[in-house]
DNA sequence: CGTCTATTTGAATGTACTCAAAAGCGGTGG
DNA sequence: CCACCGCTTTTGAGTACATTCAAATAGACG
């Protein structure tokens, strides 16, 4: 089992001794999930935290009019969670489901609480989590008021270089809100005004 | 000078001794804002944390195109501040202005600081506070995702009541990310088909 | 009272969606 | 290795939701 990724992950934001780091790899559980399966349905309760050690998840939800919208994507690298029933022990709004072959390490409940008890560090990390976390969010809150869906694509362009790669033109458009017709229509605009 | 406001709002989340309340209370300071004046202006530095003690503000932002959008109104019992440029002391991306007369207690940075290191419990109150903005946020977007402009404004009436009252709808348009004219066109609409 | 801004109203326009059909692509089984 | 199936992507026509612009009306404030 190789931890280099989580514990460089956790790293850039703290720093702990080879005790607190063979402490910390104790709590956690490996797995693996196969594409298309899902790590958490919509309406269970979300009992565990994740970090992405391969593969790529995607984070949804079905709304009333049935459709599904993706939240997030989740990489290597990449924590991700349904915080709110984590935290609260509710059933999830959101599910997470694999897009491709993913491996993870996952925390459960009590384990993160553990964690958070022993070494206080950790609430450093947390707090360093939510913030970054809070900053993007309002970025993304932000480009949805101001950009046309035309500008959305672009930035998500930026942002994810050769993710278009890895994931369908169908769950982009689901992420940047908007139909894939049309976001088959602006990547046709943009090839035939390159050339 | 009235801190009970303050103090009730942090107590939601952790307990302080009396030392703890006197100590926090020393590194505030009181500050008036009148109508339409700004707190910060988007490029510069973010020097305090806020929290709303009366009146309202609003969190907002200039675009490419020259015009104006709302990403938070901030009422009285409520935190604000410009993460991204207090924490990591850059220029402002958002302004901070007041749509009413205002009072706020404010935090410098090194207050700010110095709290964290002297009683540890307000990192879970950081943590908290970040953690509800995340999951408030990420709903947010969800919205943005799923919901007609109509349906928008309903959510928003539902989740602020009375908001409406003591904001003009021009800005509530901004916050929405829809047309004055269009969220006029919306209100006639519900207040002709409920007559 | 007059000025300035907010709100309403309507017409013309545009951006993006829906629906339907065709074409492309990848995986699976024979 | 090819043929078929299912899913994704493309394409186009028609439509809906929301915007822009302009002008009229209403409110707020000194």
């Amino acid at each position: 089992m190789n931890f280099d990724l989580i514990i460089s992950n956790i790293s850039r934001d703290i720093k702990l001794t080879n005790e607190e780091v063979d402490f910390f790899i104790s709590l956690l559980e490996f797995k693996v999930i196969e594409k298309k399966k899902y790590l958490l349905r919509t309406g269970d309760i979300c009992r565990y935290d994740y970090f992405v050690n391969s593969g790529c998840l995607k984070v949804g939800y079905v709304d009333d009019k049935g459709t599904e919208s993706i939240i997030k994507f989740a990489l290597e690298d990449w924590w991700v969670v349904d915080l709110d029933s984590f935290l609260h022990c509710k059933p999830s709004f959101y599910f997470l489901q694999a897009i491709e072959e993913t491996t993870v390490f996952q925390i459960s409940k009590s384990n993160y609480d553990l964690l958070h008890q022993q070494i206080p560090k950790f609430e450093k990390f947390s707090n360093a989590r939510w913030q970054n976390g809070f900053i993007a969010l309002q970025q993304r809150i932000m480009q949805n008021l101001s950009l046309t869906a035309e500008e959305k694509y672009l930035h998500f362009k930026a942002k994810y270089p050769n993710l278009e790669l890895r994931i369908s033109q169908k769950l982009i458009a689901s992420y940047l809100g908007i139909s894939p017709e049309f976001l088959s229509v602006l990547r046709k605009k943009r090839a035939t005004s390159l050339s």
